[in-house]
DNA sequence: TCAAAAGTGTTATAGGTACACCCATGT
DNA sequence: ACATGGGTGTACCTATAACACTTTTGA
């Protein structure tokens, strides 16, 4: 089966590059084999890591087709037409999860010439970060299973995804201490130390308790409750939340969370 | 004119995509309009940024062709077909600066649907920083004009490109607080004032004296010489060297330069 | 002798680190 | 009463910032 292009439009779309202008002007396009020009598309992989409970994981799905079928892989898909990058993202976190208004973030672009055993695909690599708990399994018609992974003992996965993974985990300790980001994943009241527990297991280390809180007293936009934990077998904590407003004052001054 | 393409391979190229393949499946796919899928590209377009003597500049091209013609713009071009994208990166670079062997570094992927008048192309943008002078202007068939452009007074450049240049200089920042890469543009034998001018000039701030030469007695991979200036009209400043190895060793175990 | 930049020293303050110890609750 | 985690205080040390001062060269 064969389809028709118009060349006239691959003369627009080439006619920025040095290379395929000159080809197109000096040799014989028609001789020029299609796949060399089309045989590419872009992709956005998401890397949705979850937390719970000092618990950090990795949504993956088991790929349903070829190539690598039955390996698990990052979601994604290639980006629609009319689409951004970002919105491609979004959408591919929103068809798997069913959360909107996730934040995602770009982190890296993996183009390797062989990354893709069908073809030249570049893919933008993006990281969102979520309640493990929110995410109610959804059936997908790319994945035959999907599942939250442990970073440590992690399956083979498709493609170079092992290698977006890390870079991923990378990103996310950088936003880590750049953004408050652990207002997605603790409740919307919660104890102190629930949020040096979100630090620790992000970041891979641990901080002493009281140096922890004298930092957090500093921080205008951690507010303090009048409230306490309940029904606890221990002292009862206080709760505090996070306070939007203070937080927007203060980050147009470039402040940032460091610890 | 037209041009043929095997749909078969269509379908490879486009069977990961639950909605291509969906419509591959369900919908007349000769009814949808080729542009839809193939009127998309991807580019890689470099930031180069120059220094000499406390000033920072970026490498500009005027464009010869449509569309934009005449507009200065960052040099890029597409990513060729059996190409890695920093590869691509590199040969831009190497060609518009017969410089090879420059360090070049990733730092955020555009993707606007409108971005580009003519079709759906995202790009890839890369940083490099050169020593001004290491630049022999470089005739080039794709730019009919290069120029080292000041930060300040910004001529309106083509596409994105502005975007793509204040994403450039906030990498530049990150990048500088955590790689020597100072090493590129200051000569080999240096004075501590030409780092702290360097160090000023980037991230657009001033460093008290003593503070900054005591921070670099600490830093092991810069070597103080046996070594003087010479012939200039106060007293002679200390000359200083990277110490490679002293760095390799070091930044092995985290460490960064920390002003 | 002067200008210009190199280079050193001092001091006050802030912040990090490592502890020790007391407190409130359910069982 | 005791286990469990909440919460506070202190003492030491190091990093930082601001500033003043001395030194060496060419003109």
């Amino acid at each position: 089966m064969f389809f028709l292009v118009d060349l006239a439009k691959i003369k627009d779309m080439t006619i920025t590059s040095r290379a395929f202008k000159s080809r197109i002007e000096q040799e014989d396009l028609y001789s020029i084999p299609i796949d060399e020009f089309f045989k590419s598309a872009f992709s956005v992989d998401c890397v949705i890591f979850g937390y719970h409970e000092k618990q950090l994981k990795v949504l993956l799905i088991e790929r349903g087709t070829e190539p690598f079928e039955g390996f698990w892989a990052l979601p994604g898909d290639l980006v629609y037409p009319l689409e951004d990058l970002d919105g491609a993202a979004s959408r591919v976190l929103k068809d798997l999860t069913s959360l909107s208004e996730i934040p995602i973030k770009q982190v890296h672009t993996f183009g390797r010439v062989d990354r893709h055993p069908l073809g030249r695909v570049i893919t933008v690599a993006y990281i969102a970060l979520v309640e493990t708990q929110d995410l109610k399994p959804q059936a997908s018609s790319w994945a035959s299973a999907t599942k939250w992974h442990s970073l440590k003992r992690m399956p083979k996965l498709a493609f170079d995804h092992k290698d977006i993974l890390h870079s991923a985990l990378d990103g996310l300790k950088d936003i880590v201490l750049r953004e408050p980001i652990w207002t997605k994943v603790l409740p919307e009241k919660f104890t102190l130390t629930q949020l040096q527990e979100f630090y620790e297991t992000i970041l891979g280390r641990t901080f002493d308790k009281g140096n922890f809180r004298k930092k957090v007293q500093d921080v205008k936009y951690i507010q303090k409750l009048d409230e306490m934990q309940r029904n606890v077998n221990h002292r009862p904590s206080a709760l505090y939340r996070f306070d939007e407003k203070k937080y927007n004052e203060n980050s147009k001054k470039g402040f940032l969370m460091d610890i």
